[in-house]
DNA sequence: CCGACCCTTGGCATCGATAACATACTCGAC
DNA sequence: GTCGAGTATGTTATCGATGCCAAGGGTCGG
């Protein structure tokens, strides 16, 4: 027929049963029958405000009887928006990031978008700028970064400067809103919470130091030690995983002095915690843990765990708020924004035992 | 100017630093400065067989020049393909299923595909009708509709048969290809191993019946215990969080003869070892307990859990490897396929205790 | 030395919808 | 009654790349 017929014949995505052999309707095929002009479909379809509402009910019937699709490629050719936006994310499945996530999912469909992931298995800048990237040749409108990076390459600056972007929970970008939990206050909340209990001075499992809420919850802690005229133990370093809390809490169970340990995560803390019981440390008994994320398991594993929780779909929601103002107004200027985390006092944690302690040497 | 400025000052996504004022460079840009005809430019890129080497070295030379990148949109528009893949998957975090998600993501995004992904917050079939027919809005070539349902709506019918889906863990669906881990196969590995330390009989902790795996977890249990001859206990209903679990270990704590119990997913086992220990049983001393998934904490709770892995990842690359090929060919069979779970002892599951058991009473 | 055939490349129409511009029309106010 | 402001709809050009067809140029066999 024509020299040209791909799109006659492939089958596009249908709503219908597919039953009878009709090719696609068009946007034309629908104003024929409504007896209208395709323009006018179009604009009854995007809800413009000056279409009569009877005529707009006509196309709707039509569009209804026809059981017509707009074509997204062609609008998206034609007006030269995606309606999608893309989020990169680490693939190692720590609670936070997937819930986190699922928090910006939700709130890019609400408000009318596609939502196209790019996971990168490391926090290596490299394979963090190969997802951007890709997402970038996808023609997303905008990009959650959703990567708590510390440093950023300047692949990942460039990258950033050339799509609206909003990172969540990492370092500021050029170009770049930021959202993110306030990480310094959760780690004031779990060491304060300790301290009030009596604790003389409070040890930390910190996360990896390329991870910004990690970094943001270790000086926290120690300011708030600092502030409180405690002195400061040394950090333990651990990695996100069980394993890596295991193995720094097999060291804190051999330090006598040990009584109060804040772990950067949940999973590293349950790790400490059955190393203090391999070393015959209780807790909290003997030691008080606390952990953040507040991961579903944290309440029911023995003991308990206290805990700090992130509102993670709060910080999609917030995060996608920002990028799509971002992306309708690229002057607007970027306000970094930030959510509170909250403590969630379980069973891991009590007050110190023995009559030594109390609240005496508080000092400011 | 022209009466159709739209994609001229807009600025789609850039690869350059933007800085000079230039338009996007489009395909005939790069053909006249490699000397060629867009035609060609496109068959270089696409990489077609019949273009002299030299001819693609010029194009490829002027794309890097001019800092090309093809328009998305456009290629969709004339060719009618999306080289998009939708996911459908759950909000819950129930870690099984983020972690599916990430395998399908990596598998995609190697085979070339972007992945749109749609979630729905519960197994209600209305939701996950609504997630699939909003990726199918999106010309999505395919589907992986990676939620356990048992049951299908016609609604989920219908749309499954108008786009390629894999389903994952889930129900077949008339056109529908299906991955699965052998959900009978994991129950009977934990059931056995519970059989082979001597225990008389199994319970067992399940997962919602909505739930495909829960169901066949249970008549993977179910089976195994008949075919040993041993009693089959009544199942006690969980709805995969670790308070149901609890809530179950507080009734299974109360029946004196229960020495072994197969729980449905890692996260409920914890709940239920929890409430074991408050109830005054010891885990494994008094009863032995097998999870399933293997989450990462599995192995750092007290006691580090034994649990059936799910080989995720794999999982994911299976289903997408099996849509592309439905995709590439809509004629081919649908071949059901599995894969495989392991056991994982650890030290929640011992031997049965005292003399009186031992392997006397066995049948079979 | 010529025709058949393959490798390369160009021309043209086309995918389906939208933005800008233009036109017809409605209604209230002077 | 007529003019102006705004409302409702049609017309046209265009987005950017691809598929089909055909043409130019070379090779190989007879």
């Amino acid at each position: 027929m024509s020299p040209h017929t791909p799109a006659a014949d492939r089958t596009p995505v249908t709503g219908r049963t597919a039953d009878d052999d009709t090719r696609q309707p068009g946007m034309a095929d629908v104003a024929r029958l409504a007896g209208v002009s395709a323009q006018t479909v179009s604009r009854a379809l995007a809800g413009h405000p000056h279409v009569r509402q009877s005529t707009r009910a006509k196309v709707l019937a039509a569009v209804e009887e026809l059981g017509y699709r707009r074509n997204n490629a062609a609008r998206m050719l034609s007006s030269g928006r995606s309606r999608t936006i893309g989020v990169v994310t680490l693939r190692t499945t720590f609670y936070s990031r997937a819930n986190l996530l699922f928090g910006i999912e939700a709130a890019a469909r609400e408000a009318g978008y596609a939502v196209s992931t790019a996971t990168s298995a490391s926090l290596d800048t490299a394979a963090i700028e190969d997802a951007l990237s890709r997402l970038a040749e996808q023609d997303v409108e905008g990009v959650v970064l959703s990567v708590p990076l510390v440093h950023v390459s300047p692949g990942i600056e460039r990258l950033t400067r050339s799509v609206p972007t909003v990172t969540v929970d990492g370092s500021r970008t050029a170009a770049t809103e930021i959202v993110a939990v306030d990480q310094t206050l959760a780690a004031r909340l779990a060491t304060r919470h300790l301290i009030e209990l009596g604790h003389e001075t409070v040890w930390h499992v910190a996360g990896p130091r390329e991870w910004l809420d990690a970094a943001g919850r270790r000086t926290g802690w120690r300011d708030t030690l600092e502030e409180a005229g405690r002195s400061v133990p040394p950090v333990l370093e651990g990695d996100w995983t069980p394993a890596s809390g295991y193995r720094n809490g097999l060291v804190l169970g051999r330090i006598p002095d040990v009584t109060a340990v804040f772990v950067a995560s949940d999973e590293m803390a349950f790790g400490v915690i059955r190393a203090l019981h391999e070393t015959g440390r209780r807790v909290p008994r003997d030691i008080s843990v606390v952990g953040v994320d507040d991961i579903a398991l944290a309440e029911y594993c023995s003991p308990s765990l206290t805990t700090v929780a992130q509102p993670f779909a709060e910080m999609g929601a917030l995060a996608v708020a920002r990028l799509l103002r971002h992306i309708a107004d690229p002057d607007a200027a970027p306000e970094p924004a930030s959510v509170e985390p909250v403590l969630v006092v379980r069973a891991s944690t009590a007050p110190v035992e023995g009559p030594a302690q109390g609240p005496a040497k508080r000092r400011s």
